[in-house]
DNA sequence: ATATAAACGAGACGGTACGTCCCGTCTTTCG
DNA sequence: CGAAAGACGGGACGTACCGTCTCGTTTATAT
């Protein structure tokens, strides 16, 4: 049996790619992000602080945009923050993840992602992972509290589950777009109480 | 008396500013931007496609983006779309009015305006009046709906106006932005239904 | 008259290009050249140190080689060494001629020039004006010697006059190309010696 | 005997290196310095196009350029075209053998030749070996033939051979490098006889 | 009518960053 | 264990725009 690896491997040749030199290059763009913000993160200033050449960040990503994109990716481990211990009630839950999602796009990092994500290549592959990473996880999670909530017998079974997330979620992004409000708890609780209102079962 | 202007206006000496130029300027960064998309208005191109010079632009905007956002304000006239003529009832007109908002964001034109807004700096003069000429302004007849419906007794007198526009063109942005879902008429309907459910005057 | 050029004058039109820059980008290009030789004047390390911008560089100049050849014409004023005082015969003058300029080519200047000639695209206007000044104007200063050598009868009438100035300054090059013996002013003795022995009035 | 070497070779052990591969990156940097000049031949190019790895190419060569010149040293196998059969006069052979040699520069590849020889690093062993299988073999041959035509009576016994040469065959790399007149076999007659005027015995 | 002065087109300028090519070295896996 | 493959740090390329700065040329007032 001379081949080890059974038809499943592409069998790489020559050099593999060093982690190393990509962490190094994300954790330069990570530290110009914060230091100097988004404009800054360009691919010569990225490869001089990381000590790299400009090539190898090609090699890897094709713009500083797509890097920036992995940066706060990785960056961010995005938290999945407590999946609610089913102690509490599920709405209770929901609030308080909403609340979490405000305070995080209330912040620097928040904004750069969504302005990223503005920016970004729609159809990019590296794009759609971004979104669903940074934009749609919170929304996913809020779907399951949703469900759960139904569940419990805390909304009616007949909610369009889809339209009620967008109206809890929407305004996040709204305020940080046009500024017109502050992103705060109340208003968490505003929007999670008023969402709902319509759908609680009497 | 040799003067004419009582002290009022600063006696503008010299070759008025040609309104036939800023016109010209403002008509080739609109061409651009349709026909190679907003990173393709660079001073430089506005300038050569006017047939004007780079600092007759500079005498206008501070940049590049500043002039795509007096573009896109002054290029779509933002309609105002017949303020409901009182015949229909309050709450049908704002459905049919985020139908128009959703349609108008669902074309590109939308698209660069919100992506304009999210790049500008947010501080400026010119970001504020394009963030209430495009993002607000409707956010701003919607409150006249909602009003007149609470007047007209079909919406509870307590409701949080402010929170209830922010749940209804909140979703819009946020489909837009994420992408996660098409951005259509039967949404619009979704949206301003589901949102003023628990707002109903029982 | 509404017009002050007489139709003679092309009407420059936009500021017009600086001098002082373009001297100083010629004096980093011919520092660089003596200090660390033909390989390093790139564009850039001549920008950096002219203080100038790259761009500013690649306006009048297509590429490094164009500007070094233009340094080095510019340069050295390439001398007319004292165009014969007529006191001296004309032959004793050529090989004098030849002398210096076997000296200067036996320079590392020399060296330089002649690897940027055979560097050079041959068709390029800026090349022809190199080959003129560097590589040619000593031989057309040959060629005034040997017609005066003629008229002076020191020389047959039926001479090859072009030939004889290839055998004459062919032999610098040649050396220098090759390096199989010193170029010194013995050498310059023996070739115009030489080559002048058969053309000889008897 | 486990051995194949009788002890005297320095017991290769390992791969050996394969002739078929040095063959095959000269005939790739031969095909280059055809098609597309030899500012192309880089060693990258080379590799790709022999389908090798660049480290297998520095092994043999420490940069492009010397590829370059081994390349153009085997391509052309340097003829030694017929060394004379005595048949015919040393003065003929001699003028026969210019026009040969002034031919063959007269082609893009001598031009190349020159142009290597040029560029070169002086001190370097390959460049000598170039130097002399390229610039000078042509050099050393009209040296035989100068030498027989003393001999045999037709120069004069005090003829100094070395400047004699350097006035012969300088003019074709005066003409190649200044391009001032064409090179063909007239231009071999005239340098020929010209030189060789006022040596001849009487 | 004639100065005066700002706006204008043109485009050169010092810069920054782009994305690409090639260098010469290194680190793997394959034959 | 040599050779292919190719990633790596680095340097330079030539280009696109930036925002600023002269130029010479209109074009309206203000004298």
């Amino acid at each position: 049996m001379p081949k080890k690896n059974k038809d499943q491997a592409p069998a790489k040749r020559g050099r593999p790619r060093s982690e190393a030199t990509r962490l190094a290059i994300l954790k330069a763009a990570r530290e110009i992000l914060d230091e100097a913000g988004p404009m800054r993160v360009t691919v010569e200033a990225v490869a001089a602080r990381a000590g790299v050449g400009k090539p190898t960040i090609y090699r890897y990503w094709s713009n500083a945009q797509e890097l920036s994109m992995t940066a706060l990716m990785e960056g961010a481990p995005e938290g999945a923050s407590d999946p609610a211990t089913g102690e509490v009630g599920a709405i209770e839950a929901l609030t308080a993840q909403v609340a979490s999602v405000v305070q995080r796009f209330a912040s620097r990092r928040g904004r750069q992602a969504a302005l990223l994500m503005a920016t970004a290549e729609a159809d990019s592959e590296l794009a759609k992972a971004f979104r669903n990473r940074v934009i749609l996880s919170s929304r996913n999670e809020g779907k399951v509290y949703l469900k759960r909530a139904i569940e419990e017998g805390d909304l009616r079974g007949d909610v369009a589950i889809e339209t009620a997330l967008d109206l809890i979620y929407g305004p996040i992004f709204y305020r940080m777009l046009a500024g017109h409000a502050p992103l705060n708890e109340a208003f968490a609780n505003e929007i999670v109480a008023l969402a709902l209102e319509g759908m609680k079962a009497r």
